[in-house]
DNA sequence: TCCATTCTCTGACTTTAGTCAGAGAATGGA
DNA sequence: TCCATTCTCTGACTAAAGTCAGAGAATGGA
């Protein structure tokens, strides 16, 4: 890796915990414990469950616990037991707690505009773009890319979100049962392979071999959330897909779609795709595209 | 305050002191609490003296002295009195601290590495582009502009800088005897004004007016220190000047300058100032602004 | 109807990160 | 020479942030 880019990342990490850290401190952390604030502010004006609150904070479950009491001591919450299912607990605010609550989000904004109050209008945008970019890439930094199983609900929520997204952007809707659309099993090793992306553990996108004995390997079920695009996900996933294939001892690689997806036939055109005739009969499909690449079997193993 | 701004410098700060503090608890804190690993960093190959370091990271005294009597347990470092202050004590790594340090200085690489390491190469270019517009600009964020007598250590501090400069920057040097150059009393109200800006306490910068009855006010003494160029501190502090100039009831602002100094003759044009005839006999002007501005007494007060 | 599992809570701890009020030595200037 | 000041250290605290090992209630599936 360039070091170069370690060491400005290095800096910038010690510049900013330690500019954003301190701000935090004085303006969020002044008459209440960073711990009590951040979960009065994580269980938000509906309310949560216990469980979500610890999983989303990362904490312990007995510290959680005891900060729930201590905001109830205040009389800043109401912990009750869910309806359906009785282990679980629900966290409300009580009108104090929202007010609390209002209080601790003034303060943020006082926080950051106190961060854009010395600059100039023009310095302000510029700030402000760069960490939209900053953040960004961070956040597409901690997307995970890995093998899944057909049958894992991650992978199952991904089908379907894929399937209704095109059923919503074709213009005559998508049925799966007219499509050559594969079985699980075609999309499990040895047969293909699924690569499922996450984002803080939730399945966020996905992709597919389909291996043919001695015809090119298909890519299959590119898709990725509404919430994850311009994180540059597709792009490595189907960087990844390509390196299983190739591993795979694929030569060349085959895939098609639909005019109405343009975003992902010009990523696949920058990818180094070029379109051909028509390779099967997929009624969806208006492209058909393939990939020739360089096998490296057993690379890494 | 516009609303959007503040609520992206929210997120920010959200997603990033999240991620990266997490990061950073992950890869440095694994077998050293964090406060004596910032220690032991800021301490540095060199040695430091503990004043400085107390400074540096702003910790009380007793504190710093604990940590560093916890570090001298497990010979990572010795302390020893100052030759020439012997109230002063010095704090050098051993051999065994010099490769504790060594180790952190991996982690930190660690994390920043594994930061970029799903990225594509564009990404993080454009990653650590955006980290570097962030970073100066928070930085230029937390600069100070007040205004300060002309004796104070800090404004002498300026002065001297501003001659030395002007000395090494024009083609035949400059001697402020020869120079219309103020004297501290022109500067001090009410007869002027003296602006200093400063970065963690640090003078890096200052600018001057000279009000004169009857007639334009002067701009004097602008000045930024090479290391805090690009800040847009010449800016503010040229814009805090105009400001106070109009409480003073200013009409008109005048300001000459040496052709060797580019940059500061494009700032001058960028904010108003239009070039005109010659209206002293500065010895080392080549170029003479102006500028109009709208008097505000009393403003703010 | 069991029984393993899930979810939350409690009690008993620990570690980290400080703060505060002096004490004691050294220094610098009147 | 004195005295205020500076610098560091020590003792005596505190608060925050967790950790760990259960206990007890509820649930869901065999």
């Amino acid at each position: 890796m360039d070091s170069t880019l370690v060491s400005q990342v290095r800096q910038f990490n010690r510049t900013v915990t330690e500019r954003v850290g301190a701000l935090n401190e004085r303006f969020l952390g002044r008459d209440r414990p960073l711990g009590q604030a951040r979960l009065l502010w994580e269980i938000g004006k509906e309310g949560r469950d216990v469980r979500r609150l610890r999983s989303q904070l990362g904490l312990d479950s007995g510290y959680v616990s005891r900060l729930l009491r201590s905001l109830q001591a205040e009389g800043l919450v109401t912990v009750e037991p869910q309806q359906d299912d009785k282990r679980v607990r629900n966290v409300r605010l009580t009108p104090a707690g929202r007010a609390e609550r209002t209080l601790l989000d003034r303060s943020a904004d006082d926080l950051a505009a106190s961060l854009l109050q010395p600059l100039t209008d023009a310095q302000r945008t510029r700030l402000v773009t760069a960490m939209g970019d900053v953040e960004r890439l961070l956040t597409a930094a901690i997307v995970t890319i890995t093998p899944a199983d057909p049958e894992h609900p991650d992978a199952r929520h991904c089908m379907q979100q894929y399937a209704a997204e095109l059923d919503r952007r074709f213009e005559h809707g998508f049925d799966t049962a007219q499509s050559n659309v594969a079985r699980p099993g075609e999309l499990r090793p040895p047969a293909g392979l699924l690569l499922v992306a996450r984002l803080h553990s939730q399945p966020v996108g996905c992709g597919a071999l389909k291996f043919k004995p001695d015809a090119p390997t298909q890519i299959k079920r590119m898709w990725v959330d509404e919430s994850a695009r311009g994180l540059g996900v597709g792009r490595r996933l189907l960087y990844e897909l390509e390196r299983h294939a190739a591993v795979h001892g694929t030569r060349v690689l085959h895939l098609e779609t639909n005019r109405s997806l343009t975003a992902a036939i010009s990523m696949y055109r920058s990818a180094g795709y070029t379109e051909v005739e028509a390779f099967n009969d997929e009624p969806y499909a208006h492209h058909w595209f393939e990939k020739h690449i360089t096998p490296t079997p057993h690379e890494g193993l």
